[in-house]
DNA sequence: TCAAAAGTGTTCAGCTTACACCCATGA
DNA sequence: TCATGGGTGTAAGCTGAACACTTTTGA
């Protein structure tokens, strides 16, 4: 009931998974694993949080110590805790506690060595079609996409993957890819966009096949998430 | 990046919000803390989870140990994990980390000394207006306040605190107490109850002080989590 | 026959959806 | 002048909020 005297300890590890979007596809940041049974297979990155360190400060560390820590804190990357794993069996070398992380990363934000895997182990893979993935880590990143798409239906998180500038075709194709739904309505979204006040032209336009699209930055001061009443009908 | 070879260890807890509903209140399941700096105070109850026990059958033991194991597993409670809580700090005896869950029990499903207290440590406290909480736990308890109220807005877990059969003035109740909503429309709460095709009618009935009400149940078939394309605005 | 509470139908505003249309540019 | 993609307006249909109304019981 209450905290008993003996104290049974636990290694605690943070784990991220960590996406960006390029290619017209959501990736995410895995690296090789080595230890058996699981050769071959991938992981998520991952940090043991030290002596007085917090787990969002695990989790940052983590992050940082992929894609480097940024000049200025505005770009940082958003991250959120998941969701906690500690089957027994998780780890077939001994029981380890879990704390899952996902963050959001804009392409821009990422060094062209860290973007193309030159000279590193690390590989941005699909995230919905996944190579095989070490321990839990494949559950881990279903339960990842699934908070992604909800988080982004009632927030603006979709932002955090765009560049400083982007057409709203680039932030509705964003969406489209996270939602895996190719039926938005060009008209509509924009008018969703427009409405919910968030983004402001930057006065510059883009090349495209056809006529110039605007650019559009985030507004600083945008409300990010809105609740409103539901039920479950 | 990768797990190291030293593995420091972690102390882990979970703790458990439970949560009724009587006396026309939300209430949540409170133990007396005797700890510096912290006598006066209470807190969640927790437990250690065993060397092999995951963290969900942690929290159905913590669950169990107060509300004993039912006859059937049909009217367990319901919980879900809802958030861990590592702070450096959160623990002056020492660095603990909490993985915090949240569960929900009718009241008819809790015997009687446990409900008065006779003999008994626990109490029950309002959940919205609770006495001066140790360690983190007023933190917890409010982002387990929060993850519920979002949760009976898209899913039917409201029924989880309801009585086997019940009135849909005291479903709607229920709804008032948790949203902290007196303004719900009874004509219209009634119409999406009954176009969700939740609940069916037992067809017993209740005394009131005015005309007779019709006693429902809810479907074991029912639909109980449906997702709408949301966005922000 | 009146008070109290259950239970229902109808209207109106606002939002979502679908779709048609115009605009600016390069070839 | 045509293809390409950017950008907008509007009508139809659905949903939710508000509210007035009827029904059934006990006193």
């Amino acid at each position: 009931m209450t905290h008993s005297a003996t104290s049974p300890c636990f290694p605690v590890t943070v784990e991220t998974a960590i996406f960006t979007l390029f290619q017209r596809d959501l990736k995410v940041c895995l690296f090789p694993c080595n230890q058996p049974p699981f050769e071959g297979s991938w992981m998520l990155p991952s940090v043991m949080p030290a002596e007085t360190e917090s787990l969002d400060d695990a989790a940052q560390r983590c992050i940082f110590s992929i894609i480097g820590a940024g000049s200025d804190s505005e770009s940082d990357p958003f991250f959120q805790q998941l969701y906690s794993f500690g089957a027994p069996d998780r780890d077939p070398r001994g029981r380890t506690i879990s704390i899952a992380y996902f963050a959001l990363v804009a392409k821009d934000r990422l060094p062209e060595h860290i973007l193309d895997g030159t000279n590193a182990p690390l590989a941005w893979h699909s995230a919905y079609r996944p190579p095989p993935l070490a321990f839990d880590h494949s559950e881990i990143l279903s339960y990842a996409l699934t908070r992604l798409r909800y988080k982004i239906e009632y927030s603006a998180v979709a932002f955090q993957l765009m560049p400083e500038e982007f057409t709203l075709r680039e932030l509705q194709d964003a969406y489209m890819i996270i939602l895996n739904d190719q039926k938005l309505d060009k008209a509509n979204f924009r008018k969703k966009i427009r409405e919910a006040n968030i983004v402001e032209p930057s006065n510059r336009f883009r090349e495209t096949g056809g006529r110039p699209a605007s650019l559009f930055r985030f507004r600083k001061d945008a409300k990010l998430e809105i609740k409103t009443r539901r039920f479950f009908p």
